[in-house]
DNA sequence: ACCGGCCTGTTTTTT
DNA sequence: ACAGGCCGGT
């Protein structure tokens, strides 16, 4: 096959370019993962070994398409395509002992995190309620991200909090130390610490990666930004792919300095921009980009396309949450009657997974197939993660949080006051609760910490374990099998939940299938294996895109997809953006980007949709209008109000205190006055009534000819004088 | 040790 | 709305 085939000038660029740091900066829709994977053919072509490239991509489910695509154009023996912290794992297997770890150590996800945290705060006689284990654990997570050590960010900590922050952090890390456990972010820190401290080890790894691409750059961290410099010191073969306008995950750590100052970083990089867009039409990109637009931290730059002008946006304006849904469904139906419009062509972004729950309930109703991306992880369910808990102490006895979990669970008769006894009994001993546990049933040092009852139990905890360990060379999906059977969990199932037992039971079912696929996949695997896989799933990984059903899932799952039909909803301040960005520059230029990415998804209809009312914890809660929805030209819109009208007559707080009585005395650095007659590009002319706030979060007060009277950021409001 | 009832708060987003 | 924590009774 031609790899040069059909390509644009600075697609073929981006491709052949292969001496030398490259950045791609490909905006959204441009043919990047095209251009990735005939990359990867190209290098093949001209005598690269596979071996000695690594592809980096933000998901799993991105990795494993890469491999398939790849896989056409050339082989791909001894090529490394994973996720940064997928191939952290698995240089981190080969040397743990090189930073005092056993290969065998555990990732703790944030639920092990956050009890390993809870522990370590209450040995630490710290107030949990003033300071949340969760918070805590993500100002560690912030300061990880930044290759902040705990000895370092004691030195900064100024605040009463940050103090205990750092009291926790340390004895955190030797907790995690101590349980032979990382969690996510430690995956990351780990190798750079091992790179740093073992140049030899580092340069089997820059011998090996002689071509390294990162795709997603515009979404990597300060640790991971340290792990690329690090591995292309010699040789500067990098090439990242990205597009800051589409970065959504600095709340994580990520980082727009990566990719801004890329061309600083590696001298005499190469920049490749990639403006034409294949996916959308017109209206769509349009749309779009007079959103993104408003953003100040942003490099100017203009997506194009030859693609039809399509049809309109629609914007729909429902009474309530529950109105928003039945849109969806009426408006799947109807474009779906269409022949070449499949359930599987759309889907539904939200701002929040609480959002989901009305929607699906709708479509149920309605019949419309549906999958939801996210919501309840599978593997982060209680009766999934107590059966990996056994599996990952197998693995890894000193595992303490998964013995915590489950000591008990099956009920054992071992309780609070009997696992309290245990673990002060390993914190003397300096070792694990577990074998603390295996002595104690050898006979040996029993001090009579343990009365009949509760030794019986012990003793049949630990023989499960015994027992696990026989299966070890078994295929995966067969010990999984074991684990359940030694422990009962499908009896405990049915004893203690009534009516979620059938459901619970074909979770752990579902599990032994998916150890099983993992022995279809990995012929060499182990449950180790198995465990760090898992571990290391998004939700996304699991979303069948095959099956013929309207896809739900939020704004950043979306990241990267591409559907025919698209439903952007809950267009409304407070929701996108969310709140708690509100206050804040920075933060709201994030939530822009957010709602741009949901938007650049859409190939051919592009639905906005947003509620005069909603549901938020139990209460219903009324809603302006998003300021995203207001910086959209007018003449791309088709407005429809389902509302009857309704909107406004409900409108907002400052109607029935200021509409009738005029007041016209303020004024603002905008130009506009109270009493001055103004157009809307979309409720038309009428006149402002009243002013308040300052600066960007000046309001006005317009009371329009059609009727109603509505407040709004006259910075978003593009209010025409006439 | 375990169960049920009451009270609380809910970071939006996730490798 | 809903889960998770806490307390008091068994």
């Amino acid at each position: 096959m031609d790899l040069l085939k059909d390509l644009t000038e600075p697609q073929r660029e981006a491709i052949t370019y292969i001496d030398g740091p490259l950045l791609v900066v490909a905006g959204a829709g441009s043919g990047k993962t095209r251009v990735i994977t005939r990359r990867i053919g190209y290098l093949a072509q001209q005598g690269v070994n596979p071996y000695n490239i690594l592809a980096l991509t933000f998901t799993n489910k991105a990795a494993n398409e890469m491999k398939e695509r790849v896989e056409q154009f050339c082989p791909f023996k001894g090529m490394w395509v994973s996720t940064f912290h997928s191939m952290c794992a698995r240089i981190l297997r080969v040397d743990a002992e090189k930073i005092g770890y056993s290969n065998t150590f555990s990732i703790y996800d944030k639920q092990d995190q956050t009890s390993a945290l809870k522990i370590v705060m209450a040995e630490l006689e710290i107030d949990s309620t003033s300071l949340k284990p969760a918070k805590a654990g993500g100002i560690i997570g912030n300061a990880k991200n930044n290759m902040v050590s705990a000895e370092e960010f004691a030195e900064k900590a100024a605040s009463y909090t940050d103090r205990d922050v750092a009291r926790v952090y340390s004895l955190y890390e030797k907790t995690l130390k101590k349980n032979n456990a990382l969690d996510f972010d430690d995956l990351l820190l780990k190798v750079v610490e091992l790179f740093q401290n073992n140049p030899d080890v580092l340069e089997k790894y820059q011998d090996k990666f002689k071509y390294i691409l990162i795709d997603e750059y515009q979404d990597t961290n300060r640790t991971q930004y340290a792990i690329a410099k690090l591995l292309t010191k010699n040789c500067k073969n990098i090439c990242a792919t990205g597009d800051p306008d589409q970065s959504i995950y600095s709340w994580r750590g990520a980082d727009l300095r990566n990719i801004l100052d890329f061309e600083k970083d590696f001298k005499d990089a190469k920049l490749v921009r990639l403006e034409q867009n294949y996916r959308s039409t017109k209206m769509i990109l349009r749309a779009a980009s007079e959103i993104i637009k408003n953003n100040s931290m942003r490099k100017e730059k203009e997506l194009w396309t030859e693609n039809d002008a399509g049809s309109k946006i629609k914007v729909v304006l429902a009474s309530d949450d529950k109105q928003e849904a039945a849109v969806i469904v009426e408006n799947t139906d109807r474009l779906t009657r269409d022949a070449d419009i499949k359930y599987a062509d759309v889907a539904v972004f939200y701002r929040t997974n609480a959002q989901s729950r009305v929607i699906e309930s709708a479509l149920r109703d309605a019949n419309i197939p549906y999958t939801i991306v996210g919501s309840v992880e599978f593997y982060r369910r209680k009766e999934v993660k107590d059966i990996l808990a056994y599996l990952k102490l197998c693995v890894n006895p000193n595992d303490d949080i998964a013995l915590s979990r489950i000591i008990n669970v099956p009920t054992r008769g071992i309780g609070k006051v009997t696992l309290e006894r245990l673990s002060n009994l390993a914190r003397e001993n300096n070792c694990g609760i577990f074998q603390i546990l295996s002595d104690l049933t050898n006979g040996e040092g029993d001090k009579g910490v343990l009365k009949g009852k509760s030794k019986a139990a012990v003793k049949g905890f630990v023989e499960i374990f015994a027992q696990l360990k026989n299966e070890l060379s078994n295929p995966v999906n067969k010990i999984v099998d074991k684990a359940i059977e030694l422990t009962n969990y499908k009896q405990f199932l049915i004893e203690t939940e009534e009516i979620k037992s059938d459901d619970k039971i074909r979770n752990i079912e579902e599990l032994i299938s998916a150890a099983r696929e993992y022995d279809m996949t990995e012929p060499e695997g182990s449950l180790g294996g198995f465990l760090e896989n898992v571990a290391l799933v998004a939700d996304l990984d699991n979303w069948d895109d095959e099956v013929n059903a309207v896809t739900l899932m939020t704004l950043h799952a979306a990241k990267g997809l591409e559907f025919s039909v698209v439903f952007l909803v809950g267009l409304e301040e407070g929701l996108l953006p969310i709140q708690q960005s509100r206050d804040n520059e920075f933060r709201l230029e994030e939530e822009r980007r957010l709602c741009y990415v949901g938007i650049t998804r859409a190939k051919k209809e592009l639905i906005l949709t947003r509620a005069v009312s909603r549901y938020i914890h139990g209460q219903s809660k009324s809603c302006h209008e998003s300021r995203f929805l207001e910086e959209i030209p007018s003449d791309v819109i088709e407005f429809e109000d389902k509302t009857g009208g309704q909107s406004f007559q409900e409108l907002h707080y400052e109607r029935d205190e200021y509409a009738d009585y005029p007041e016209f005395d303020d004024d603002n650095e905008f130009g506009l006055n109270a009493g001055d007659y103004v157009r809307h590009p979309r409720f038309g002319p009428g006149r402002v009534m009243k002013l308040s706030g300052y600066g960007d979060m000046a309001q006005a007060v317009v009371k329009f000819n059609m009727g109603g009277t509505k407040s709004m950021m006259i910075k978003y409001a593009k209010l025409e004088k006439v």
